[in-house]
DNA sequence: CAGATATGTCAACATGACTGTCCCAACGAT
DNA sequence: ATCGTTGGGACAGTCATGTTGACATATCTG
């Protein structure tokens, strides 16, 4: 059971709510929310010499383990020049390791190793902390209309690569 | 009256919505949604040879007009090192203009130009264009609890300068 | 008047993105 | 079996945007 919901006085969207008043506060709470969220983590981040693309790459191998280089790239929108410098960072460290695809032996397939499980989940707990507060205090109904307003904004095009991270 | 919703699938929150599927859920869609949200306004950016940096100033000082240049640094939360920079540049393009405060003849309170207005406008418009079909897409109740969870997100401390955005 | 505050400026540096180029190994089809 | 394509790695240079630190100036406040 959920704990009773604290008071968060959100003023409800009008029915007229295309307009641009309600357009801005999407967009500013979309903005202060995200950066909120991520800022949880830099302190960890930091403290080991990473930043918050080491943490995307961590994050997306964690969510999807021994998936390849090239699903990583078209998860992340970057080239494989700068997902390149992450990776190998990550190796280094022994956060990260590499299998031949099996059937493609062209493919890298990413895993992390215990040490990038651990702190992984380290990074994880951070968000959830966030996240777990937030969906409390605005309930499972607010949770739902959350999701459906951020897909509604991925362009379809895009919608099955996340979806696909939904087992 | 809004247009019929589109069908758009999304599974709704399980009663047990704080499991780490769920709350996984959102980090992933907040960070696709975000990105995709932006994404919109960077061909125009880019073509004025701006950044994410000078959007993010243009939008506060649209969005509250004589704004201090204090006040914009705690709303972006850089230093004014940086501020500057971006600030510098838009003063010599012409799209911001400054005026000595009021009450406290310190302060530089900022504001769009014409050509700044205009600007702006068009990158909210490209904005306005995703947002506008989100909300349209996942309905009236759906841009409430959209609004909670990411307030939600926000540090209590923080709501304060958020809400007031909102006049 | 003295100290605090708002802003500006110069310099050095770090991160993380980009483009462009070249390379190699492996796949797939002819 | 050769050949074009694809997955991945490596090197070089550049750009945008953030950081710290130090210092200057004008103005406010006690």
């Amino acid at each position: 059971m959920p704990a009773a919901a604290p008071p968060l006085r959100i003023t409800p969207a009008s029915p007229l709510f295309l307009r641009e008043d309600e357009i801005r506060r999407g967009i500013e709470l979309l903005y202060f929310g995200y950066t909120a969220m991520i800022r949880g983590a830099d302190a960890i981040l930091e403290a080991q010499g990473f930043g918050r693309a080491h943490h995307r790459a961590l994050y997306f191998i964690a969510r999807r383990p021994g998936l390849s280089v090239g699903e990583l790239i078209g998860l992340l929108g970057i080239t494989k020049q700068s997902l390149g410098r992450v990776l190998t960072e990550l190796q280094a460290r022994d956060l990260v390791e590499q299998a031949i695809g099996t059937t493609d032996r062209r493919q890298r397939l990413l895993s992390l190793t215990a040490a990038g499980t651990a702190l992984e989940t380290r990074l994880f707990t951070e968000l959830e902390r966030s996240m777990a507060r937030a969906y409390g205090e605005a309930g499972q109904q607010a949770v739902t209309g959350f999701w459906s307003v951020l897909m509604g904004l991925v362009p379809p095009e895009d919608r099955p690569r996340v979806e696909a991270l939904q087992d």
